[in-house]
DNA sequence: CTTCTCCATGGAAACGATTCCATCATGGTT
DNA sequence: AACCATGATGGAATCGTTTCCATGGAGAAG
């Protein structure tokens, strides 16, 4: 338990000044002479430079903030992993928090990372953009993950807040309300869901229901433009986060609807509600009922039968969103789309 | 992006002085009208503490840092969400890194955390006994949980390095090399696995095998024991973390050793690989081999046929885990041992 | 009335780095 | 030889907080 050496013993030992040391140990001119005493001192003292110090003069903590809902759900750990790679090859920490899918405690967490000086943030919204204003007016630099806040608007579609993402399809851009300018690295559901929904339809099946999750808005959407007018509403259903809601919104969904054929699951949890609740009620996966669950997780290949999913490149998600994080400051960060791809297994059939 | 209020400025709206302001602000000593004119500058200029300038002073930062192997493990990740979930409500910050099971990534994330004067640590350890004496000395607050980082000791058994959790069973505890003095929360493997092969002897299982990964030493000696001498090495197995490799290691087991009847998962990584090994060689579960996995992962009931396993509480863990760090220095911390549960399912069947 | 104690109080030091700025040496140019 | 430009150098200021310490005032005890 030995003190550490600061900055002072090590200009000491080399015989300078703090400042030179400085300089030398962050790249500033120094003469070849000092520069090498100061490093000979650096090292003989197991001199490491202490992050406090250094975060107090320039007001800011490095590294990065990572907000995620739930790291239980594999694809927000498949994110969380891009996240720490990167920042791990960039030698910066990352500070966590897990929201659960509550905006309070997104908003609880954000005041958090305030308070540490944490100024750029990757998240997984719960909140809506109301939630996000503080910490954007607080000057943080912020980039949003695997999609965007749903807008407090009036209109109440949910739709979402980045508007230049939302022009993709040729749709009517939702009036933006006020927008947030948080750029994202968000996949393309809007394909994803589409080529999903006419697999579906190639097969034959008329009746296909969407299950989602909170933050799903985007998706239902994708998934209502995907099948057409008339939408059927009723087929179009949501948890609300946790797996026993998740688990009694799909039962409620194939006992309400009996005539249904075809269901889109949201997300993994979702889909493990879909296939569970399936198997509760008796309904056989794909003879019964086909199924098709966004995010490829390693167990969509275990069940019986392997569940045809809509992938989506958690890993690389992070990581881009870490890289722009990062890169922010020096250029204005652009948003990134990437693309989902439908891998068949055998969770599909045609209609019965 | 307006500059944030700070204790200065609190104090001259409140027309004290800083000293205070700190006291009032951190529940120390001072007049009612002082206290309530500080409390109301405070709301009025939306005071928040900067952790920067508390964290130099006191030259620690608060919270802790998380080191896990592998974020995608849905374990980890029920371990991460525990930490997480005490962290929050002590309103505490988390640093976290992912070390890939690897000893080198997890020293250098280690020095991260040394710079960043990030002075508690709960670690699912990779590197061995050695990694982690830099930390100790440094004067961390380290916790271990699920595992103990095996020992570099001379015998090469890889035997577990805390001395009081090896007499657990009555066994001779391996020569004390010099053992961490490091307080754990790890999950009591030896009866998990104990109940595990008894319960598989029972079945008529007389050549059970354990397929294990990184870290798993220990329970592949609480197998050793469970199984009783002679024990047959061959049928010991490890993978080396990835994916991959936990699927080789399996297929080879299977085809090296076609008169195994069960096999014992030491993870759930481990266990994913058995089933598709399995199924990749045409043998049924249980009819040809009969599955045992540890931890209780949510798709393990969504398996066919659903995997019989010895759960674990992850979550539980990383609370504990967190709750000791965040105690020690008040009081000095004490291992926890948390029992384990056999889960009975489908994947286990009478010895063909 | 004096003296002693106790508490509230605010100024200032400390924490460990970066960075501004004044100083000084060096070398080249006129 | 005088002058200027350039670059290295170290002292000191700075960041925002906590905490030490000296001061002063009020109340109690003599």
């Amino acid at each position: 338990m030995e003190k550490r050496a600061t900055i002072k013993d090590v200009a000491e030992a080399a015989g300078v000044g703090v400042a030179t040391v400085s300089r030398v140990l962050s790249g500033g001119s120094a003469s070849a002479g000092a520069r090498e005493r100061v490093l000979a001192a650096a090292a003989q003292l197991d001199y490491r430079p202490s992050a406090l110090g250094r975060n107090l003069r320039q007001r800011r903590t490095g590294g990065m903030g990572l907000l995620v809902p739930d790291l239980t759900d594999t694809f927000y750990g498949q994110l969380a992993e891009g996240v720490l790679a990167c920042a791990r090859s960039a030698g910066e920490p990352v500070v966590l928090g897990s929201t659960g899918g509550d905006p309070e405690q997104e908003a609880d967490l954000i005041g958090m990372l305030l308070e540490q000086s944490v100024d750029r943030l990757i998240a997984v919204p719960s909140g809506d953009a109301e939630t996000w204003i503080p910490a954007i007016r607080a000057g943080m630099t912020v980039i949003f993950a695997d999609r965007l806040p749903s807008q407090a608007s009036a209109d109440g579609t949910g739709q979402s807040a980045v508007g230049d993402l939302m022009a993709l399809d040729g749709l009517p851009p939702a009036p933006p309300a006020r927008p947030l300018d948080v750029p994202a690295v968000v996949a393309d559901d809007r394909a994803g869901i589409r080529t999903a929904v006419r697999y579906l339809r190639g097969l034959g099946h008329k009746r296909i229901a969407f299950l989602g999750g909170p933050g799903h808005e985007g998706r239902a959407h994708a998934f209502r433009v995907a099948v057409g007018a008339p939408v059927d509403e009723e087929l179009i259903v949501f948890g609300t986060g946790s797996r026993d809601s998740a688990y009694a919104a799909a039962s409620g969904l194939y006992q309400s609807r009996p005539d249904l054929s075809a269901v889109v699951a949201g997300g993994n949890v979702l889909g493990e509600a879909a296939v569970l609740a399936a198997r509760e009620l008796d309904l056989r996966v794909p003879k019964d009922v086909s199924l098709v669950m966004y995010d490829d997780v390693p167990w969509a290949e275990l069940c019986s039968p392997p569940l045809t999913v809509i992938a989506q490149p958690g890993r690389d998600m992070g990581y881009r969103a870490a890289e722009l994080v990062l890169r922010a400051g020096t250029r204005r960060a652009r948003s990134v789309v990437l693309p989902t791809e439908l891998i068949i297994r055998g969770s599909c059939g045609p209609r019965r």
